[in-house]
DNA sequence: CTAATTATGCTCATTATGAGCATAGGAGTT
DNA sequence: AACTCCTATGCTCATAATGAGCATAATTAG
């Protein structure tokens, strides 16, 4: 029952989307996740991440939601040398508009770093780094080994008539990570047998930053097909094809558009303003608000459907 | 960038099924969660929460996951005392058969804790816990929290033509604390409004192990329905009525027989063993067996569907 | 042999989902 | 004005998932 005594900080996964861009907070030029210490001033964790992002970013955090405790005594070396290192981190949701620059802060898109991602407008890139981890799995000591690794590119990859789950984003990663195939895996000192170079494998991060983001990006994919998340990430008003776009932005993929909007409708979670858009070169289209009202009580018990499928 | 130094712990949430009842594991003689330090000797918190709950029970642990992290402020006294403690929760499954004592460790049927929880055969006995929210949120201070309370008692308990969701077992206790109607919540400090006792509250526990408690039966509750966890909390062969029982054991409410198993069937998640249970005064059932290599596949996938509905 | 009890097979209505066709309402072009 | 191009919006249809119930099978207890 003796607690140890250990350095904990806070990790942020910001995200915002810009028409049809996720976006992630980054510092360091893109190269970590922003980060700070436990403050004891605040009455509780969730509190304390909101008040320390806000006096960051001076954006409000629509939305909050602990993503996990990071205390891997391998993390890195810093860890390694002073003890454990407890990292707790978050997710948040902004609708602010991402400036470019904010005191050192940089929104980046978030299939920089993770290019294979996004399969909005095909999958087919993918096919470089299929072979890669072929590789990798005929490079197995054992036969058995080889079965396992490829059922797991299998599964994580869509492959052999699997449908491409795109809520398995932090497997990949790590699978990509085991197979030395990410920069952070040669730098931690995992072998490669292939050349990385030219595959499309995204900007590295430090630390296990990239894994942290993946793994709030996994967490958000799922939570948009039963939750009204999506909402927080929009402005007052908007079209039903920019709520699409959004949500084609975070699921990496497309969605047909009138099962879309049928599904949006049927959950009254939105409502016509009366106005409409200015005019694209087609039909225009009706503005619409979030029912705040109605979000409430579902946000609350989760009790209607989703909101987003293919 | 400064971490902050605190104390952290782990905290475990161990559950195990006896026939028809969920159990957990307690120590304190039911009054608090196991817990223990954070030692700096494993790889990863997992695999420290492992190797620490199978010393202390003697029992492999077959699934383990995060929960939440914890570092209120508030949370007690002794935090507030000696600075931020942080605890690190975990929700375990084992399947061996929970033994009446185990070096001053006790498993408790979690419906001990949360009463209106188990709606297996009927919610009827509700009406004086719905009574008390009532009166609650009457004594809300301004009419809009009136409606506030009334709207978040409504859903939560699903009441005025809701459904009952069984997977907000948190906003339920939590809504029963801010009432003052949970031992804890008097304990703490916070005033109530009706005479609590004989109301059906369930046991109180230490600190917030039983809003812990709450978080773990929650997950699980919800894990089910996408992923074949329950197999983690069964022996190696079992009836599919056994494997019901145990389903409903956890959800907290019966479910149609037939429909149970066709979808226990079309998952393709277990097999005939070829041997008979035991007769039990009717036509004897078939035993079946988990097929442990689809697991591995579907665990890892989430592709398919789940394994818990009405 | 009958009643009670549990297992198991099957049907049916309703709803959710995925895909496509058709029409509507604008701008620009000839 | 007629035509083209574009996006918005309305509607249908097949299929799958879900919730509920009926019917039959295979036992034990009496």
């Amino acid at each position: 029952m003796v607690a140890s005594s250990v350095a904990a900080e806070l990790i942020a996964v910001l995200v915002a989307v810009t028409g049809a861009t996720p976006q992630v907070l980054t510092i360091a030029r893109g190269a970590s996740l922003p980060s700070g210490p436990l403050s004891p001033e605040h009455r509780s964790l969730q509190a304390g991440v909101r008040a320390w992002v806000e006096r960051q970013t001076h954006h409000p955090l629509g939305y909050v939601e602990q993503l996990y405790t990071f205390a891997d005594n391998d993390r890195n070396a810093v860890s390694r040398a002073e003890g454990r290192a407890i990292s707790i981190s978050y997710l948040g949701l902004t609708r602010e508009q991402p400036n470019a620059e904010d005191d050192g802060a940089t929104w980046c898109n978030w299939y920089d770093y993770f290019p294979w991602e996004d399969r909005r407008h095909g999958g087919v890139g993918d096919s470089a780094i299929i072979l890669a981890l072929h590789a990798w799995v005929e490079a197995a000591p054992k036969p058995s080994e080889i079965r396992a690794r490829s059922l797991r590119v299998a599964v994580a990859f869509g492959l052999e008539g699997r449908r491409w789950n795109e809520e398995l984003v932090l497997q990949r990663y790590e699978l990509l990570y085991e197979a030395g195939l990410v920069a952070e895996a040669t730098r931690d000192g995992i072998a490669c047998h292939s050349d990385t170079s030219g595959l499309g494998l995204g900007l590295p991060m430090q630390q296990d930053h990239r894994r942290i983001l993946a793994t709030g990006i996994a967490r958000l994919r799922a939570k948009i097909t039963y939750r009204p998340v999506v909402f927080e990430l929009m402005p007052p008003m908007f079209t039903l094809l920019d709520l699409q776009r959004s949500v084609e932005a975070l699921a990496g993929r497309l969605l047909h558009k009138q099962n879309f909007r049928r599904l949006v409708e049927q959950q009254e979670l939105v409502e016509e303003t009366g106005i409409m858009a200015e005019p694209t070169g087609g039909r225009p289209a009706k503005l619409f608000r979030f029912r705040a009202d109605i979000l409430q009580e579902r946000a609350y018990a989760g009790t209607k459907p989703p909101l987003a499928r293919s």
